[in-house]
DNA sequence: GTCTATAATTAGATAGAC
DNA sequence: GTCTATCTAATTATAGAC
């Protein structure tokens, strides 16, 4: 039997795809101009829908951030343990080298995950609190235990994982950060494949020798 | 005979310090906050003056925040120059190791730097333009040169310029510019000479090999 | 659910006294 | 030079019609 809708929803229809255009735009300025830079006006009118509605929708401004960023970091899990899940079986070094081109590849079509940490580190505000405890520390606890591992079999420079951790984080998706510089600087297109595959291959020559 | 002062100045001498005191404000909070986050009132009230006087000093917003950065590049510039001066007869690959620890070292004290650049990315408008053009691309241009003769010569890994000069612009100062995430994540304090200098470390081994 | 209208606050800039 | 007072515009959030 197919599975039917039994439980009367409380939303219209209309709802659901309302929030999922105001969520996608709020992600967009505010990665692009931070919490304060970005007027619920804007992501209103980039939604398609009257400013009042995201009061509606998500009871303040401070909410519609927080929905955003969860958004953005079950887009990077599902990415990354999409990735982990074809790895059973596979050597430490050869996961870990998938890893960080998939975190590069993440990092060049959202930009906006790095872009909103840094914004926040600056505040450093309880916003700050709430993104680390929530979603960071997972993340850098993963990594920096699969760094250790890989140090202590000789794949890595005795390094310790701290300095390791902001080393890659800054490596990896800065290029694509500062793409609008980027394209002035060195005429490249930071959002093209070809770019994007060539620093993979430059992060991991310079994380693991070749 | 000492330098006597005798042009006829047009400025009370309270106005320099005056001055450098809104300059000093306005470069903390609009690296803290980005350019339309951080208000002039506020950057009026750290530098302990009242608001209309920083658009007497400086006629907008905007030719202020110009001017702060004018300041942080010239320090920047200096504090890269000084390192150089020194390294007449060295070879470029230690000339190398020393301008990558004198830039962590920069970035560590100086974390507006970065933070600045990546804020106006974000907005990529006529600020964008003209910080690159004035004062991003000469750095981008003596880097990348000093790198192509490096990888020339077999000590750097074969990565094309724009590549290489991410990966540094990216490892280097990222820990600091992430400087709060980085305490509440691993316990160790980014400001502090040890870990400043094991950055250093972590660095040149990636880059260099040792 | 989504709208129009608006309240309450805050922003950058200017006028003018001293 | 530096201040007080104020203008105009833009902000987030709320009230209430449909």
């Amino acid at each position: 039997m197919a599975r039917t809708v039994t439980r009367t929803r409380r939303t219209r229809p209309s709802a659901d795809q309302t929030r999922e255009r105001i969520l996608a735009a709020a992600l967009d300025l505010f990665s692009d101009r931070g919490f304060d830079g970005a007027s619920t006006r804007e992501i209103a009118q980039r939604a398609e829908v009257t400013q009042p509605l995201l009061n509606y929708h998500f009871s303040s401004k401070d909410d519609l951030w927080r929905a955003a960023v969860d958004g953005l970091f079950a887009a990077l899990t599902r990415a990354m343990t999409d990735r982990t899940a074809g790895l059973r079986g596979v050597d430490e070094l050869t996961a870990a080298r998938l890893l960080v081109r998939e975190f590069i590849a993440f990092s060049a079509e959202m930009p906006q995950l790095h872009r909103i940490i840094t914004q926040e580190c600056k505040v450093d505000g309880p916003r700050m609190d709430w993104l680390v405890e929530r979603h960071v520390r997972p993340m850098y606890d993963g990594i920096t235990a699969l760094f250790s591992a890989l140090t202590e079999q000789g794949h890595l420079p005795a390094i310790p994982p701290a300095h390791l951790y902001y080393i890659l984080t800054g490596a990896a998706p800065t290029m694509f950060v500062l793409g609008p510089e980027c394209r002035r600087l060195s005429g490249l297109d930071p959002t093209s494949d070809e770019v994007v595959d060539a620093h993979a291959d430059a992060v991991c020559m310079f994380l693991f020798g070749h």
